[in-house]
DNA sequence: TTGTATGCGTTATCAT
DNA sequence: ATGATAACGCATACAA
């Protein structure tokens, strides 16, 4: 049983197992360094104590945590309604589900490759007080991805000071921050160039508040290619007016009846490829 | 600057703002405590260097970890393919969005109630190699949820001596183990009597082998229901033949045109409620 | 092969 | 109000 009744420790299975706590370590760490029957009455102490090692000390002891961390913004609409660009409506009751953008991709992917690399995968978000809790997330992994929010680059930068840190969505700086971002402008300028010669559309319009940096760019990238479009559109981009639903809603709507959703039968003549699966949203 | 090569510490604040380690503590978790102009240097110094607390001595110091944990079983195919229940049919390209049942959703949840208990989540998987990590887990966190999967109740109940375990969709047990279930019997008889007093059906089949025993439940319930049906099917349950697509893919089927889904127009005479929305999957 | 002893960074208990 | 110091549980260089 436990020394103080808290959590058996090695020397608590040092003890029951009548041999010292390096012992009990090597066990763990170094199989191959203790006698087979030696590891076998370790093991069975440990397994008869509940015995489970404690990854605080044995982070403390290596200097490393063996956890990476993924920090993402708030999770209620509240915070979220700016990320779409598009101005919210009417105050709606927060609904948890509605989490807007790429985050549960990213993050599918980021346990997937945790989980390969043997590594612990530690969630966070961002409180809505404001009151920053990088800090906290920071101290406990050994790298930190950072989905874009309302952290400062400069406290990105500051904590990359102690761990290497990756900023996805973030107009790349110079400094120890490392940056994922996608081609935003020319994405929409091939978005754009397909419509009108693949699919013969000759009016166009650009949805959303172009206040975040990647908005601004998709914007850009829009405004680039109308130059050659069949019948420019000089008209400002649409906001919540011309939307005629909250973006919280957006996410919701994927696929969803009465969606105008572009359904493009293969052309072989182009390289465009997959068609859009209209029921192809994640699994609940 | 660090002392030697690696993060700054409380000795390395302490030393640039000319105080103990003691002070440096003080400020960062009794403010009050110090001196205004004392925790100002404190705090200038912790933030030119760039200092970040190590949740790893902390949690050493103070016996817990400030997380919880988070363990599902594997996130590709061929572990999840077990869990509908449904054999699965010819070998596919494993799909890591292909996440079955409600884990997304619990997860989701779960996170949410981290963030406002203002704890960590520790996300973590069964390895397919099928050697346990549940240890390396509970090591790092104050308390465990674990999803269903390969773990034996003997290894929950072993976990469970050293933190708080909650298992879902389990067989509860005695011991000391938590476990969160949802009346499957019940649901199921309570969805058929729904089927054939509301909308007349007049003949039922259950799909999916009852090999789990959520899914034994709901079977058992669907043959407790069956009894008052008009038409009784005593025919055995459906396997992948019937069903004619693999499990994996069910979950990305909700929803989905030409999948069939109960439209339910309110019946003020019955209590049921809300209808189903065919376009309610979760935003990706 | 196994034991002894030290350090990891922080907290908290004493002193001062 | 602040400083010195003993845990906290584990890993590991060094002894034996």
């Amino acid at each position: 049983m436990p020394r103080r009744g808290g959590r058996p420790t090695v020397y608590d299975v040092a003890e029951r197992a009548g041999v010292s706590i390096a012992t009990v370590s090597f066990v763990f760490k170094q199989p191959g360094r203790v006698r087979d029957t030696t590891r076998a009455d370790v093991l069975r102490a440990a397994r008869e104590l509940g015995y489970v090692p404690s990854a605080s000390a044995r982070g403390l002891a290596n200097g490393s945590t063996g956890a990476l961390g993924l920090y993402s913004f708030d999770m209620l609409l509240e915070t979220a309604k700016f990320v779409s660009g598009l101005p919210s409506g009417p105050a709606e009751e927060p609904d948890p589900r509605s989490f807007p953008l790429y985050v549960d991709e990213v993050q599918r992917g980021f346990e997937l490759e945790c989980w390969q690399q043997g590594m612990a995968l530690l969630l966070s978000a961002e409180r809505s007080s404001g009151v920053s809790v990088m800090a906290g997330v920071a101290g406990r992994v050994d790298g930190l991805a950072v989905f874009p929010g309302a952290i400062s680059t400069e406290e990105l930068e500051l904590t990359a000071r102690a761990i290497p840190v990756l900023a996805f969505s973030r107009a790349p700086q110079d400094g120890a921050v490392h940056y994922v971002t996608v081609d935003n402008r020319g994405g929409v300028r091939a978005l754009l160039a397909h419509l009108v010669d693949v699919h013969g559309v000759r009016q166009t319009r650009f949805v959303g508040a172009p206040v975040l940096p990647d908005l601004a760019e998709r914007f850009a990238g829009y405004q680039e290619a109308s130059a050659r479009t069949a019948v420019p559109d000089d008209a400002p981009p649409v906001g919540a007016e011309g939307a005629g639903r909250p973006s919280s809603r957006l996410s919701w709507r994927r696929g969803a009846p009465g969606r105008a959703v572009v359904r493009e039968r293969p052309a072989r003549s182009h390289g465009a490829g997959r068609a859009a699966r209209p029921g192809g949203g994640r699994p609940g």
